[in-house]
DNA sequence: TATGAATGAGTCTTCATTCAT
DNA sequence: AATGAATGAAGACTCATTCAT
């Protein structure tokens, strides 16, 4: 998508069509999730990825050497945003731990109204039995970074008076939990859908998450 | 058709093929069932799962008319106790709701140590997009009825005063969330589990359910 | 069909079923002709065949070795009749030849009506390609006999002075032509048919075989 | 799409497979037929057809999606020369009817001594069960057109006077009946012919379709 | 004799991948 | 860089035939 930056345009003099075949190996990679996702990788077929990324079966080959090299750049190029954002999550709620993470659950449920951000996660579980490595990596790269993002910023709050002292595992589970369940029930069950509030949604989330069930004294 | 009579039973030992004969459907979905979740639908091949009933690959379509009739008989054969037991929690559960919760989520970890446990769900979210059809029949059949009944617990508890006024449907998130994620990142991206000391990860739990994470007064 | 002669009785004393079991394999070679007409020697399955003879798949081995044998038994049963007729025809029709030819092609015609009775003609052509020694064995045991009949009929004929000096090969395709093509274009086509009045279309066909088509001195 | 221009054409001598690509899809219907003819329609195997064609079997595939649809194309393909001649000879013969049905008679004779001039009927009588479609539109598109144009130029000729008032269909059926029976002995049956010689064979067929079997007077 | 169960061998069809241009 | 053509390998499904009872 972006240009080459200008002192890679003045060592090779871009001829018209390089600005396009730039962009091909990411217009495939999209392409592939999207027939990834609605097929699932194994009846997803070359061909069709190709004609939605608007070039020959072939023409993939020119990018990636084979079908599987498509599905492992793309949950690498999905994934790489991802851990940043842990990493600044992590390092901006500090001050207020509590505050940060309501922000960024609503941030996150925002997002998952959109179908295309499961679309990974969904396309991982359904081939980690098959392979177990991109499973991994996913779990590594992605989760466990969420994971303990989150953990650390729990830990703060406790250490901080603003949260009691809980097991931050647990908080984790319940803060990621319920999102994670929403988004598989609205995008795979195709269930009627609370993300298209996501306002409202953690609201709600949140007043349990904080006060709990027990009725107050 | 008609048993043989004990008699007949004690002169001849039942031969060995009609007392499989009877088994072999199931036989043969439990193989499917762990070929699909270890390759995926599309990946597993009807001679693997063939070879792991123990038969024949054209014995299989004795007892199935297609891959895809397999899958749905399996989704199906899955399913129904779960629908079942939703029901049994409802109802039991209405004296002490509170109580209930706890008890079924404790043995509801348990059982999902085990991997064969999530193997449908798994299943079910890796062929959504391609068999829209199952995933719903999955939602309506198995997770509405579950939220349904967990809702109905949650209501009663608020009118008993059990429980504070909530949101119910962010109370049923809540609870299925944790343990929906936790089986996920166990089973699916292999992760070091919570799911082994199942007593344990609902006392947890529910320390943040039903308390919530404020510091208390 | 027929019961077993008394002597045969006498001999070996037939059980209850025997009976029918000595009708069992005429029933399977009907059901056999049957099914082969209707699909085709190779689309025809042993399991339709058994079934619309009443018995199951394996109990057509009992009576016959193979697909093949039941091939062969079929001609051959449905044939002997055929060459039995061409001779009765030829000795027959010696007095008076010109009106044995139209009793015998009103009497065809009129049997050409019944599709079972091109069937096995229709499944020779179809097979010939396969099974050259049955298109033989059919030419030779039928429609040779049947030529060699017809020619020696209207030999006699001329020699009488019933018929004109013609050649007989062309007497007996201009006899037997027009049957055949209009049972194929009946049965096969499912044209619109001259066979229902067979007495009707064979005057007709007189008509032109015995006066020709020159307008009359 | 456009033809190369001739200069192109002059530089770089047309691509080996190109020339070849454009008559592929007649290749393999020249091979298929022959294959039908040999061993029917349900025995013919892709791969025997693929490699009488000269190519893959999946290469068949580019062309043509199924067997059946090769089937289909077949028929089609030879069926509307056939059309064609059939308007041409009522067109044509509408002058001297007798004349042209002698001519046109020696023609179509001379032609069926070539083998593959019946394999198209002989194919479709053999899968006229399983494919009564293929059937009715053989019916529609050759015999019914031919036998309306034979139709018509025997009205004409009677109407002419050339020949005597006689019913139509029969002579149709007298004029193509042995001409399609002696067709099906030559190369179903693979009897002696009389199909080597035309000439004579149309001579003597006529002999008798004129002047018929009765003595003149 | 009769059959339900089982299977080996085979066929159509698909598709990721390669090749010639 | 790009592609139309081609294919090898694989998999679902079928069916004549056999077997155990």
């Amino acid at each position: 998508m972006a240009p080459k930056s200008a002192a890679a345009k003045a060592r090779s003099p871009a001829p018209r069509w390089q600005r396009r075949a730039d962009a091909r190996p990411e217009e495939i990679l999209e392409a592939a999730l999207a027939e990834f996702d609605e097929r699932g990788f194994e009846a997803a077929r070359m061909e069709d990825i190709a004609k939605a990324a608007g070039i020959s079966k072939a023409a993939i080959y020119l990018y990636f050497p084979s079908k599987m090299a498509l599905l492992e750049a793309l949950i690498e190029a999905k994934v790489a945003p991802l851990a940043a954002q842990a990493q600044k999550l992590a390092a901006a709620g500090q001050a207020d731990p509590l505050n940060a993470l309501k922000l960024f659950a609503t941030v996150a449920a925002a997002r998952m109204a959109d179908p295309k951000v499961i679309a990974v996660p969904r396309l991982v579980i359904g081939i980690s039995g098959r392979f177990p490595e991109i499973a991994e990596y996913y779990r590594t790269h992605v989760v466990a970074k969420a994971r303990g993002a989150l953990e650390k910023l729990i830990e703060t709050g406790i250490a901080n008076g603003a949260m009691r002292k809980v097991d931050t595992a647990a908080v984790v589970r319940a803060f990621i939990g319920p999102l994670f369940f929403e988004a598989m029930w609205t995008h795979v069950l195709k269930g009627e859908t609370a993300l298209a509030d996501p306002q409202k949604l953690i609201e709600q989330q949140f007043d349990v998450l904080l006060h709990g069930l027990e009725p107050r004294a």
